[in-house]
DNA sequence: CCTGAATTTGAGGGCTGCCTCAACTTTCTG
DNA sequence: CAGAAAGTTGAGGCAGCCCTCAAATTCAGG
């Protein structure tokens, strides 16, 4: 698995960039079931060269997202590197959905991956399974509820991806609101702190 | 406003009949986008009928969804009349929930609802209030975040309403999970116990 | 420059869904 | 029961998107 393709001819390699650039642009505008002609159109070569180089939309995909995905890697080990598993468990989310907040593409890859690794059939399982040690430390460190489990993983990325999709263009911070509510619940708590501060984002209208 | 409709022919309002609950039943099963063409024929009539009848897809909406939305109201009214305000609105988002999870329809047509009365525009704009008034209530009662906003319960809406679509069909309970996550958060609590029993719906493949 | 192989092209066929309208059928009224 | 009004029909035009393939073009090596 090393150089096992042919290199490819001098104007294939460059339609096939021009197709990634436009793919991943389109994706990012429009989510995954963005139509394929779009990104023919934007990436300037005909539909038929675009299959030729993507025979599916999957082949798009796997040659998008994975590296892009892998990029969440960091963030879960910096939340794994955190001193306090509370704070590092709030920034793994934090990253994540300010990720997915960014891309519609990447919020339906996630929604994606997530799904799919819980049915056990994942490519991404193996960072499923990181993300989720970190919910595991917070447990053990009696700051997560103690019922938390892989399907809450998955709830909580449906979840939010739906803010992320209704907010995206106009309060695309709304999704921060939604974690914290997610975080401390909407029980009014003993203490008057709960988290630091993450007021309303600015989604009020007037 | 009373009997200003002249009255249809027989054949005509036995057409609408069967056009509405055609089309009360492709809309619960495929969404509010759901295609006309697939109502016509259930509803065994052709797409000219249709059209005839309810030129366009809102006036489809029209006619079915107010009286059930109406519906919703009686769990509101119930929510107010009940003595404790926090279980009040548990049992109001429980009942609107449980609604929306029974029919994919439906589910749109909430988050649809509630969208427009944010945006203070909505024919909702009444109920959606009434509501709000479930959780000012438990706001002044101590019992709800004092920072909870009209914004956070379309937030919410927009939340389970995506968890309801993605698990209808194989786990059509997992909602009230995401709901007593969103009710109780996900920090560990000092008290052992949260929401008096709400653990995992039956998810779990094995 | 020439040639063969690699690559591109885009018209076109297929599908689904929206919507219209001229011709046809049914109901109602006198 | 006849005629007019009301209603129904479904083929067909439009649009968006998918995907294919024979013909044309471009590249790369000799």
């Amino acid at each position: 698995m090393g150089a096992g393709t042919k290199p490819l001819r001098a104007d294939a390699a460059r339609n096939r960039d021009k197709l990634l650039a436009a793919a991943t642009q389109v994706f990012g505008e429009r989510g995954l079931d963005a139509p394929l002609e779009e990104i023919a159109r934007r990436a300037g070569v005909s539909i038929g060269t675009l299959y030729n180089h993507f025979p599916t939309r999957d082949t798009f995909f796997a040659a998008i997202f994975p590296d892009r995905l892998a990029a969440l890697d960091r963030v879960i080990e910096s939340a794994l590197a955190d001193a306090d598993p509370w704070h590092g468990l709030e920034s793994f989310l934090s990253g994540l959905f300010a990720v997915q907040a960014r891309d519609r593409g990447l919020n339906d890859a996630v929604v994606r991956e997530y799904r799919l690794a819980l049915d056990a059939s994942g490519v991404c399982q193996n960072g499923f399974e990181q993300a989720m040690e970190i919910f595991e430390r917070a447990k053990r460190a009696g700051r997560l509820r103690a019922d938390f489990e892989a399907e809450d993983l998955v709830t909580l990325v449906w979840a939010v991806s739906q803010v992320i999709r209704e907010t995206i263009d106009t309060a695309p911070d709304t999704w921060r609101r939604c974690l914290t509510l997610f975080l401390d619940g909407l029980r009014a708590r003993p203490e008057p702190e709960t988290t630091p501060a993450t007021p309303h984002p600015g989604a009020g209208p007037g």
